[in-house]
DNA sequence: AGTTGGCACTCTGTACAATAGAGTGCTAGA
DNA sequence: TCTAGCACTCTATTGTACAGAGTGCCAACT
């Protein structure tokens, strides 16, 4: 713990240095910010024990002191003010949750793009994995002699699309059959354990079919826990991080990283998981992000979590603000999912 | 049209600039290129005549030259020997395509990471857009007491969902009586035109449910015709810019460009439509695009173009390379999704 | 007439020194 | 315990000199 002195320096370097990006000098602290009334000597002692203890960081011998990660920690955790949103900010949430959307697909990625416009940082939202929602409906098509398409609806809204070979020379009536049969049989079970509850029938050329929509219902879903929810990670606003970051060495690290949807699934999950809403510098063991903070927001849908959005800045980022938006975004994000119900 | 020394001492120096992207200068040309067969200083008089025709551009007056978009566009159209992959890459292609996908979705995402991954460039696929497909499934299903969700299955094999309001107090018969009507007035008609199809009856309960899932089919497709296919565009690879671009700010613009994706699609579609499959720097009239070219080909299923595949990178491009692998990865596009008929 | 070697000229990039500015750490005194 | 003052350090900027690369032009050669 800090004391009340240093408190107030560290919060006014933080301040200063997330505005102007530029390492802050004693002389700075004692002018400009009216929460430290001491010269500027004996901040410059307080900062040498701040930098001692890991709070701040000097580029080199003659230059103010940066925050470290730590630092920011420390700010994030105890001297932040929570922040609120500006009206117009409000006013671009509203209309935007107010405004339908069809799909859920197109929703996470408007709000991904949503949380990129509000914060002029890169927008991540994370869909929600279906898993524990029933089946609500089934059909299967054919589309060639030879293929067919297997749709489900799911109590969630969204709908699974399974291609399936089809034998040759089956008939349409067969088709319809066993379409009704899957229905049957399918519609009202938990999506997870759906591919368990087809039962063998007497007719051999049905059975055919049955198992053949059963090893394709099987794999689809393998695939799906292998590489979780590879189409459902939304990401907007990469072009900001070049405002925030000036080294093209950088921006290539941060992209490459954005580009490996799997990477960012498990670095805001692990960040959840950790029970934290920040990850601050190289708290995230990426280190291609040690220049970066990741604020993250859970969403959830009638009272179950069911996915994560976040924002993806550098460490010299307002986090009172991102944290409001994450937050209030999320909560929109709920409403918006829950209110059909 | 240029004469025979002219052609091979503009080809010298594309091909230089494309592998050392350094100006080149007229003795470079004289001693290291054996298609060349003249002293320095006759390279010199012939460079300032193709700088004056437009063909070549001095940074500043003492250093060589560089290809102008018009010196890139006649080495592509008259100088560029027609490339071949190499076996490595021939080989990536067939595997890619010999795994099996699922969802067309992932297929054509997974489409835009092969373009990035063999050409280190920046990868777009422009998804197929329904239209002329007809309807080959319908489903009305109910998810909560007063919403509900309409999915068609289209002969492409896509899969359109649209969410629709029931009235209250609706029960579970009545949506299976509007699903089954949905379904015998629709199976079998072109997309385009389902809305107009579904005719007045006489049960007046039947019939309100019938006119929401009208009205909202219509809002659908009209949103789909005013943003074509906003959910169809997948980009990989963007942190290949960084590689060819030292600079920040021509970066930012590159991505921003990237993240309109409405205006990658009518880049792309511009393109095709001028009859051409490659646009150099200032063509295409973006002028954030002025470095980069794009290099696209369509890809069509049963004989009908339904998509564009394309790379973007910077003018400095191994044209007959990126020409190689779009046309190659479009027609293996083509082959699989052609083949299940 | 076309080609070539030679030469003066131009421009960039780099290395180097000098300087101004910002900031620190330390110390003596209030 | 705080503060004013001072010597010191490091960076960033500016100016200068210089090497290197490349050009354009011209006279001579084939």
């Amino acid at each position: 713990m800090l004391d009340e002195r240093k408190s107030a320096i560290l919060r006014a370097i933080v301040n200063q240095y997330i505005s102007t990006a530029e390492p802050v000098g004693s002389t700075h602290v004692a002018k400009y910010d009216p929460g430290v009334e001491v010269s500027s000597a004996t901040i410059r002692s307080e900062m040498a024990q701040l930098e001692r203890e890991g709070y701040l960081i000097q580029p080199h011998t003659s230059a103010g002191r940066i925050p470290s990660d730590k630092g920011y920690r420390y700010f994030v955790d105890n001297l932040s003010t929570p922040g609120r949103l500006g009206p117009t900010q409000r006013q671009e949430v509203k209309e935007f949750f107010s405004t339908s959307h069809f799909a859920i697909e197109t929703m996470l990625h408007d709000t991904s793009r949503l949380l990129a416009a509000l914060t002029s940082q890169v927008g991540v939202v994370i869909g929600a994995v279906p898993g524990a929602t029933t089946v609500v409906g089934a059909q299967l098509v054919k589309l060639s002699p030879n293929s067919g398409v297997l749709v489900f609806i799911l109590s969630s809204g969204d709908v699974e699309r399974i291609e399936i070979e089809i034998p040759d020379g089956t008939d349409e009536i067969l088709i319809q059959e066993a379409s009704g049969y899957i229905q049957r049989c399918l519609v009202g079970t938990k999506w997870g354990s759906a591919c368990g509850k087809l039962d063998e029938v007497t007719d051999p050329q049905l059975d055919g079919i049955i198992r053949n929509c059963q090893s394709a219902l099987r794999a689809a879903q393998d695939r799906n826990k292998i590489n979780p929810s590879s189409n459902h990670v939304f990401v907007d606003g990469a072009s900001h991080i070049t405002d925030a970051f000036g080294a093209v060495d950088t921006v290539r690290n941060i992209l490459s990283i954005l580009e490996q949807q799997y990477l960012v699934v498990s670095l805001l999950k692990d960040i959840l998981d950790r029970g934290s809403s920040v990850s601050i510098g190289s708290e995230h063991g990426e280190a291609r992000l040690a220049d970066c903070s990741i604020v993250v927001a859970p969403y959830s849908k009638d009272g179950e979590p069911v996915g994560t959005i976040g924002i993806l800045g550098p460490t010299r980022m307002k986090y009172s603000e991102a944290l409001a938006t994450v937050a209030i975004v999320g909560n929109q994000l709920t409403d918006r999912l829950s209110e059909t119900n």
